[in-house]
DNA sequence: GATGAATGAGATTTCATTCAT
DNA sequence: CATGAATGAAATCTCATTCAT
């Protein structure tokens, strides 16, 4: 004898296909492209399948609309990041890394590349966004930075276009190792504390020259 | 013995398994696990869909065996490396990146990471696998290498598990960009040039440290 | 009156039915039963998905009405032609025969017959329609017209039921393969030079009989 | 204890995909094409749904080879038909309408046209088709006959092109009237019956012309 | 009433795996 | 043994119909 009935279902059309984004990512995160079955997606958005295409054309369709609707903010942030870029770059990369760093603590902002390089194989395009809207930009940026402090005296007369890969190497190294192959993690070894190894390795140098040798 | 007719259609039956596998590779790869029929892998290795099943017992089982067939020899360099790795800690590792960049450039090679990279969110068991054969060995090597390059005096004091990151980071870095989101690569941007530049950063550091400063 | 400001999205609701059977006949005719959606109909009649079952039960409601609706008039049409079926019987079937022609060259009017042949496969029922309302009375009123021309002397003894078709069958023909089959047509093949041609041969055959032979 | 195990099934790849088009063609003619299921057609043919798609690439695919399968002997006939037209073109005409009744017989063959008929509204190529193969050929092949036999004098000076629909048409009308609209036929309404009625009215018109009038 | 979001049964199509030949 | 025809489970996608708003 309940008084209210209780709607089956409920209108909202605004949310869903974000609401349907959300769990699409979960889901190809999780299981991979091919193993998520669209009803997968239905289940965890809470929605019938049938619905699922009221939003969005296909599976393929909503691959693709993740990655672009994650890219948007992402692109913003890089060309930001290449305009204040002034003063000591070292401390700009250090400010960017940081930054770098907090994205890449958020499951789901670095679930994005990371479907990208599962699913690149299969959907070449998804790569070719991704760099389009991401890499080129970011790593040309930092290129950028790297010939502005090479040529304002702070940084020895590297090639940007290789060093880039060691500013940026050694990140995507250690979330391949600790994310995708579970390599484990000390209670110390924390990101904070690999950021400041890394900063220093990458400024001063694995060598142990003295002075003046 | 030139009497034998000696037909060109009757192969070794010892070498099907591995002619099927290296089939499954390159079409793993290209299309990605689930896009590829059992038909494409037969079709490029010459025999039919049921000669498959002879020899392995599933689609996954395949691409199981395709990654364990893949390892043995690098868990054995990576052991041998171990090993032989006395004297300058800086060579070893110049020596070290050299078969890297060898083995990186042969796409075949390169291939079974990318694979794993790839299928690691479907099928966890082939990260587990490669974390624990070439992984877990390559990474303690490394480290181990590197701790005995402070021990004695060659390095500066890092954190050998950390430092691990910035010798093998960028080479990560550098496969990404060009092989996987496909950046153009200029003519001068050898593999050679590469390593030289990232040997320099990664010893010298960027920082343009004044002598005597 | 002129006060009032006549909304335009208010009709009469009794038009409504009216307006999807229209509708709905365009699309049946120019897509199939099968592959017309109720939103098709809904978008063309100029209301909601939602809005159509408020007048119809279902989709086949819709398409049985349609076949319905174009049939009272026709056999309104019909009964009457028997009726007034006195003197000259061949002056009867040429007036019959341009009420035809009009129907004929208006779309909407072919359309039913051609929609019930096209789906008479799937819906039986609407075949079994068409032939009670329509061709049972029309054809007996045809049957009896010529009967009472064979027995007042104007037609040579021939059987009613089998002249029938050498009547209507040469109309069929024309419209199946204009119409249907997209046969090109010439200029000079109007509808009506059509009919003179059809009654001359029905009338006084193909035969070039030498008078008195 | 049966000594033969009864295999489940039959390796006959010849075969199938003429026992599927045949198939295929009994179902599409009793349910139309839309609603027929394939693996109604498979049921039919006796294998599986899957099977199928081993011979056809989609369903429409087996409408039109259907199409295509019935129309090359039908094609050729009408060929040959104009080849040995010669003599008195009553004579012509008479033969090739016995040939005529002899196919619309058989259940089968009647049943190529009627599905054209159903399907022309949604698959437009098949109409275009069968009028391409068929109506093209058998329509100037009739128009010819007619045109001869006004040049020789059998015939009265009719428009070939009009008077073809004189020839055919009751043809049609009568298959419509029994096979599509189920009207009843009595005992003594054989086709051959039918074909002499039609024959005479076609050559002698309805006309009750008075002799020396 | 009208709308169109949501449902869910069902249809087509794919393909790993089996097994007659 | 090899082959590839055949199976059948499963996945994507469609759309008539319902019902919250």
């Amino acid at each position: 004898m309940p008084g209210e009935p209780e709607p089956k279902w409920r209108r909202r059309a605004e949310d869903r296909p974000d609401e349907v984004l959300d769990a699409a990512l979960s889901q190809f995160v999780s299981r991979g492209f091919a193993a998520t079955k669209v009803e997968d997606i239905a289940r965890e958005a809470g929605l019938s399948k049938g619905a699922i295409y009221r939003y969005f054309a296909s599976k393929e369709d909503i691959l693709e609309s993740l990655i672009r609707r994650a890219i948007v903010p992402i692109a913003e942030r890089v060309s930001e990041l290449a305009r204040t870029s002034t003063g000591d770059p070292v401390e700009v990369i250090r400010s960017m890394m940081s930054v770098v760093i907090v994205n890449i603590s958020d499951p789901n902002t670095l679930a994005i590349p990371r479907l990208v390089l599962q699913e690149s194989g299969t959907f070449p395009k998804l790569a070719e966004i991704y760099r389009r809207e991401v890499l080129d930009r970011g790593v040309s940026a930092m290129e950028t930075l790297i010939e502005r402090g090479v040529a304002e005296g702070y940084f020895r007369p590297v090639q940007p276009r290789f060093a880039v890969r060691n500013v940026i190497g050694p990140f995507i190294a250690h979330v391949l190792l600790v994310q995708v192959f579970g390599m484990e993690r000390r209670p110390e070894e924390t990101m904070e504390a690999f950021l400041e190894s890394h900063l220093d390795i990458l400024m001063n140098g694995l060598s142990n020259k003295p002075e003046g040798a």
